[in-house]
DNA sequence: TATCAACACGAAACCGATTTCGTATCGGTG
DNA sequence: CACCGATACGAAATCGGTTTCGTGTTGATA
């Protein structure tokens, strides 16, 4: 096993000292010609690679970027996630992913392990449990360091920071016309417990669409969905106790369940049932009828927030400007609206 | 802001040596009482956090793992990820991820940026076009090095290191077994094009159960589909031209296809068509038929390699025993078969 | 009182690089 | 021949820790 060669090797071996040889690998003019060829034949040959642990203990920089996401398993992040580890790359950059599993004791543990050094900058989702708490002491301490941060879908107002969203409210809005426009007066929403994060957002938009159509609110059309949604009780129950002609559907696993049950229940889809559904992942390409869906630009979004964070990273100086940028999701028309 | 406390700053301003701060944090015996208290005092105060990169460079150990993965936007390398990040994180680990991309340049510029010690071991799973090449020097390279590797799923016996997968012929066998025990007769398999790595030892079950059930091998029954699917042509000619009543799939994209295709020809599942499919994914819960599927267990097998992983590292000496892990696969019945 | 071990702490090397600054050698110039 | 600037290289500090070894002080013992 030949183990890594290190500039004090190539020094002995050569018989320069180790600036020397730090210097010819660099190609200094202050290094003469047969000299900085010598040691970069010996470098080759033997094929030095600079330690990176070394480098980032000198330079106070990893090239490394800290990603918190709640969850891995899961379309909308792992999208995102492309988009980080695609653009990061480019720049040279490194990715350290930590999951938090929705969790707010394992989201600050991760950032408190990566913080002390690991890594540059963070970009993260919040856990649902960070945003229920409403505790965000972990993330102030970070950039009170100094050490940039990125936020990107569930965000809070409370860490002033960089921010990438889309105009969820604009988005549900957008779906809600379109299934106003083709015909459809009582629209459901299935909304996850709490409307958490997002969620509200999209509430938002559903309530102002019916308003701004006339289509009077009713409560009633309103399910809230459980984040495991193991049992089908509940939204069974609505079905059989509602009429209802559409539905919004604030991620695609709800949309795809509602349609199932829908189908089971003897209804045509889109003829009887148009349905809308966020994340416009594998699910809505592939389900039966497919789903017209509210696509995030996941890959985009990822990118921007790296781009972001890098930004930041690499302007020594102290910024105080931060940013939001806003993504705009578009609707992916399928076969389970009416157009 | 509050830039991160250094030993020297404490050892500066309790007028001690940084030896003495060193050491008194690591509550070290040689320490005096009151001098230990007014160190650790001070710095709990301060909220002094070691550096860790300065830790890794006199350690030689970073307590990072590299985990490269053709694709992240992905239902079974998430889940293995998943395991991997779970058992890592509880040895207190990080895990940097790089995705392939399914290339084989990509693969070797990202083994190539962590093995310069960011990492102290490789999980990966090998990209297609790796496998294609058959070309496995950059792996050969990081275990003359001395780190260690563990392979998983795309593995390859080229390479001498540690190997995690799950028992692929034996489990296709079972499903077409399941398939002939439930009265089927014609057996089709959809697989990837050139029986890429896995999808060969799949295709090997599938011809073996035929065999051992003296059921005649159609090679017209094989449908090689290209990874990116988009056209349907392919499959509808199939469709069209031949008489099954059963379907074994190399992963549940095919078979959900599969299931929609039949459907829009009139056909019913399970009735008139039988489906498996590989990976129990989101897809197979939530199809409707919901799909019989082959679960890979991916969280145990991301465990399982992070296990066998981090015991490499931690043990210093030197090891030549490289074990191969199998994992069972098992079939989840649902909708899509008869039983 | 001289000796010695125990105690408490500091100096310095080390991990592997980068970078500043100092200096020996050389050729050219007045 | 004395002086000077350019050339080519080395010594040493530095990043932030860990760890070995040395040493001054103290109290106990012979």
């Amino acid at each position: 096993m030949k183990r890594k060669i290190t500039l004090k090797d190539i020094a002995r071996e050569l018989d320069v000292s180790i600036s020397t040889v730090s210097k010819a690998l660099k190609n200094s003019e202050e290094i003469g010609r047969d000299t900085k060829e010598r040691i970069q034949a010996f470098a080759k040959l033997y094929n030095y690679k600079p330690n990176n642990i070394a480098i980032s203990l000198k330079n106070k920089r990893t090239k490394n970027i800290g990603v918190i996401i709640p969850d891995i398993v899961h379309h909308f992040f792992t999208t995102v996630f492309r988009g980080i580890e695609k653009y990061a790359n480019e720049k040279g950059y490194n990715v350290i992913v930590c999951v938090s599993d929705e969790s707010f004791d394992k989201e600050v543990i991760n950032m408190e392990m990566l913080a002390n050094g690991s890594i540059d900058g963070f970009i993260m989702a919040l856990s649902a449990e960070t945003q229920k708490r409403n505790d965000f002491n972990h993330l102030k301490e970070v950039t009170e360091q100094g050490i940039p941060l990125v936020l990107f879908d569930r965000v809070t107002d409370e860490v002033v920071c960089d921010k990438v969203i889309i105009n969820d409210e604009q988005a549900a809005y957008d779906a809600v016309k379109k299934l106003i426009d083709s015909g459809r007066k009582r629209i459901a929403l299935f909304t996850t417990e709490n409307y958490l994060g997002v969620s509200s957002k999209r509430a938002d938009g559903y309530f102002s669409a019916l308003k701004a159509h006339k289509i009077e609110i009713d409560e009633n059309l309103v399910l809230q969905l459980p984040f495991q949604f193991e049992n089908e009780d509940k939204s069974e129950a609505f079905f059989k106790s509602r009429s209802f002609d559409a539905v919004l559907c604030v991620n695609e696993i709800f949309a795809v369940r509602a349609m199932r049950m829908a189908q089971s229940m003897g209804k045509r889809i889109p003829q009887d049932l148009s349905i809308i559904g966020f994340t416009d992942g594998i699910l809505s390409k592939l389900s039966s009828p497919s789903l017209t869906a509210v696509a995030q630009h996941g890959i985009r979004m990822g990118e921007i927030a790296a781009k972001m964070l890098i930004e930041k990273v690499e302007s020594d100086r102290e910024q105080e400007n931060f940013r939001t940028e806003i993504i705009q999701a578009t609707i992916i028309e399928r076969e389970s609206t009416i157009h």
